[in-house]
DNA sequence: AAATTGTTTAACAAAATTGTTAATAACGCT
DNA sequence: AGCGTTATTAACAATTTTGTTAAACAATTT
């Protein structure tokens, strides 16, 4: 047993370090031989338990995918409370797990634009879940419009709002830092700030709807 | 004179396929044979004239970035009119900006990320306009906010809420492409609507800032 | 303890990619 | 036409990076 204990370290040393180096430099600009210096493992070592870097990447990616999209479906999807406490929940969730993963939407953007392949298997299996979810979240925002008389809003919309203003201040991050500087250096101060402003602007566009 | 016409064509065609690969590829993934194959020239060509890889994508970057900036402080710089007509105009303006440069953003949100270093130096130079340009949108809402007694708002914020909304779409155009298919597959018509959503949600959030 | 299985290393092979060079061709000019 | 300059090509050098292998080593089983 003291040999799977040591084969799972190195492995997950390993695929955490692969994490890193993916996720910051991108598969094309990722190493095997850094991951491996990283992971304090020769780079044969790499090889050896994850034979090619293609099979490394779709390990994790495959991975994080289904994190983001559970995360995904968990902000549209329904509860039983009102329409605007649903909605600042929601946002608020979203937005603390990007602040847990502030990395991932730069990658998964990057990735799927540069290499599409990679992903059409995992996107196949969750697709039917994503629709069903949507359409729920559209019918529940007709029900609400119908009642106070007022136009129908393509939810869709709502969602891209929630999201953009969720996850582009940490894909635009590193932007800001190198424009501003010291101003923008304080990013969890920024951020905390972002939650709240983000929100209000939801809230403004909510009461606007319904 | 026909040899720098004819020089100028093929500078010009490996710009042009440079600037396609970069853009589509980022650094790392870009070829300098794949450029120079699509630029119609043999890759001996293109290091005759652009003698390096990162000579070659400067030269690219520092010209779009200046470009990019420049709309930028468009957006934020101030006029006469009203701020809520300021405003619309304003996220019009940057709107429309992306719809014709829809690559710019992903680029360099990843370039900058992954290779900051490249940047440092057109930064500087770009610095103390973009601080002050700042300074005078703060002063404006702030003078704004006081007049009808309101609390005082950061600026950056609201900036921050304007591009998110208006670039967003176009970085996570793939995923949602990947994960709806057809329905968003007619992106101009997608973004059209974007475009109206985007304003009439910074809309509610002024109204209730003034 | 011998055999089996799995782990590790170092050295190496293969492929891809960037960059160079030396020889040649085209061009504009006097 | 002949000269110097610039453009072009093909072959190749250098480097980087991924992937392999054979042999040594460790642990586990029988």
């Amino acid at each position: 047993m003291r040999t799977e204990k040591r084969n799972q370290t190195k492995e997950d040393a390993i695929l955490q370090a692969a994490e890193h180096e993916f996720f910051t430099k991108g598969f094309d600009g990722a190493r095997t031989t850094s991951i491996a210096k990283n992971a304090g493992v020769t780079h044969a070592m790499l090889h050896y338990y994850f034979k090619t870097k293609e099979n490394l990447f779709d390990i994790i990616v495959s991975k994080k995918f289904e994190i983001l999209v559970n995360m995904f479906l968990v902000t549209v999807s329904s509860s039983n409370l009102s329409l605007e406490v649903r909605l600042k929940e929601a946002m608020e969730s979203h937005f603390n797990f990007i602040l847990k993963n502030p990395e991932l939407p730069r990658f998964f953007v990057n990735e799927i634009y540069s290499s599409p392949e990679h992903f059409k298997l995992i996107v196949k299996i969750l697709k039917p879940k994503i629709k069903k979810t949507f359409k729920i979240a559209q019918s529940k925002l007709d029900a609400e419009t119908a009642k106070k008389h007022k136009e129908k809003v393509d939810v869709r919309h709502i969602i891209m709002d929630i999201v953009a203003l969720n996850v582009f201040p940490f894909i635009a991050y590193p932007i800001m830092q190198i424009l501003f500087g010291k101003e923008f250096i304080n990013m969890t101060n920024f951020m905390e700030q972002r939650k709240k402003e983000t929100v209000e602007t939801m809230m403004c566009r909510l009461q606007k709807i319904i």
